[in-house]
DNA sequence: ATGTCTTTGTGAACGCGTGCACAAAGATGG
DNA sequence: CCATCTTTGTGCACGCGTTCACAAAGACAT
């Protein structure tokens, strides 16, 4: 079958939920803000407009890692910031490979937020024999032939595919041979990996079209009530709803 | 204090589940790669393994845009990359600014992923001088001062903003200024629009974050049975799953 | 100590998204 | 023309996530 493993069932990791979590590493960053202007404490409600969510949610969130608030008070930043570090696994420290030192790896690399979070970025690696000994971020880019020697002498666990497209299944396996089991993937393709390993994947394409998406039913509800069209590029032909085929079938790739 | 507009008022645009607007480029992708190879119809269940979605989930989503398969057959994939290219507003020119040329703007302005989707790199935008002018990607870049000259010019109606965080807010608002209704946003902010604008959010580091979650309780859990300390690779495969599935990296605004 | 005021933590309702399972629709073959 | 087979389109049920609204808990002043 090779049927690309990626959906979700509903798994509850240890009882926090999936979108909680996900939401975890954006109150962290408003918490570490106020940590440094040296706050003590803070409310949810302020919390909640830094972190740019409802409040409700927050203390939902909040809830499901225990009772950590004082009421009439607030939360204590320096206590919740620990609280949620040690939750999302930040006080350990996370060797990372990026596999494909295109501009994008050379980017990833160079990325402070990794650092600052608890990521160490132990290894480039690349199939370009030319860049091979290329110092990048301060670093010697390595060969793909070295790849599991690397994530082993390394104990790495979390990989990041920054390759085209095409290859990003053949590093994918074997990353996850040598035992990597966690993924990030940045190129355009559905990874097929085994259970027990997370694949995320960040698509800088797809969420211009979802933009573009919102951008054209702007446009063409504007162009319905109001009159003026804006400005140049507000080539709009709505006229949607077309059950049976209204056009031929060419397009652009 | 002003909070941060982000949130999404379930917008359920023109009937279509923001969801399945999540799918579509996915599918879109898919529908792109059987057109080169010339196939001409694929089955939802084929079609669902090369996207990684469940097949009923597709058939659901497709059902939103119109009744475009053949019972007994399956979808003709021209005419359906045509119509979810319309739906998603592909067949229509949709100019970008890039604000920011680091590493990161500058791995952007040469991806590839843009120019073949209908999207077009309108301007490259960065506030230090000694950038001004110096070619990236084939384009020189622009200086800052210039930014609402550029946006009115050429129509631009999405932003892409990979500036340092302290920036982005004021280089958002000058976009808004200026026309932009879409934001793409690369910085660790949280963006505060007004209503009508939409912003979508990709951070790298909240998305290791995420796997860090995952990859520390799948630790902690084989530490628990097993007994044994993983030597530096862990390898399991217990049935856990991954908590994708759906998009990542982004708050849908 | 007691009352008031602030803020948390959560019960409950609701809406969205997902996936099952099946009837309807059309192709295909005799 | 009828039977059979394939595949779509969708009604329905279920579970997760979000939000409201409020009681409980603690701070603080008198």
């Amino acid at each position: 079958m090779a049927t690309g493993r990626t959906h979700r069932p509903a798994t509850r990791s240890r009882g926090i939920p999936e979108a909680t979590v996900a939401r975890l590493p954006l109150y962290l960053r408003a918490l570490t803000a106020l940590s440094e202007r040296s706050v003590p404490t803070v409310s949810s409600e302020e919390l909640a407009a830094a972190a740019g969510v409802n409040s409700a949610k927050l203390r939902k969130d909040f809830s499901y890692l225990g009772s950590y608030g004082t009421r009439g008070v607030g939360y204590d930043v320096e206590y919740l910031v620990y609280q949620i570090s040690r939750e999302l696994g930040l006080t350990q420290d996370w060797p990372v490979v990026i596999v494909g030192i295109g501009n994008l790896g050379a980017a990833l690399a160079n990325y402070g937020g990794f650092a600052s979070r608890g990521f160490r970025v132990a290894a480039l690696i690349d199939a370009d024999p030319a860049m091979k000994g290329k110092p990048v971020a301060g670093m010697p880019v390595q060969h793909t032939d070295d790849l599991e020697r690397i994530i082993e002498d390394n104990g790495v666990s979390i990989g990041v595919i920054a390759t085209p497209a095409g290859a990003a299944q053949q590093v994918c396996d074997r990353l996850v041979a040598a035992g990597v089991t966690s993924i990030l993937n940045f190129a355009p393709t559905v990874l097929s990996v085994p259970d027990g390993v997370d694949v995320r994947k960040v698509d800088l394409s797809i969420e211009l079209q979802i933009l573009a998406f919102h951008e054209q039913r702007k446009a063409g509800e504007e162009a319905a009530s109001d009159g003026g069209p804006p400005a140049a590029a507000a080539r709009k032909d709505s006229a949607d709803q077309g059950p049976d085929g209204d056009v031929p079938a060419v397009m652009p790739a």
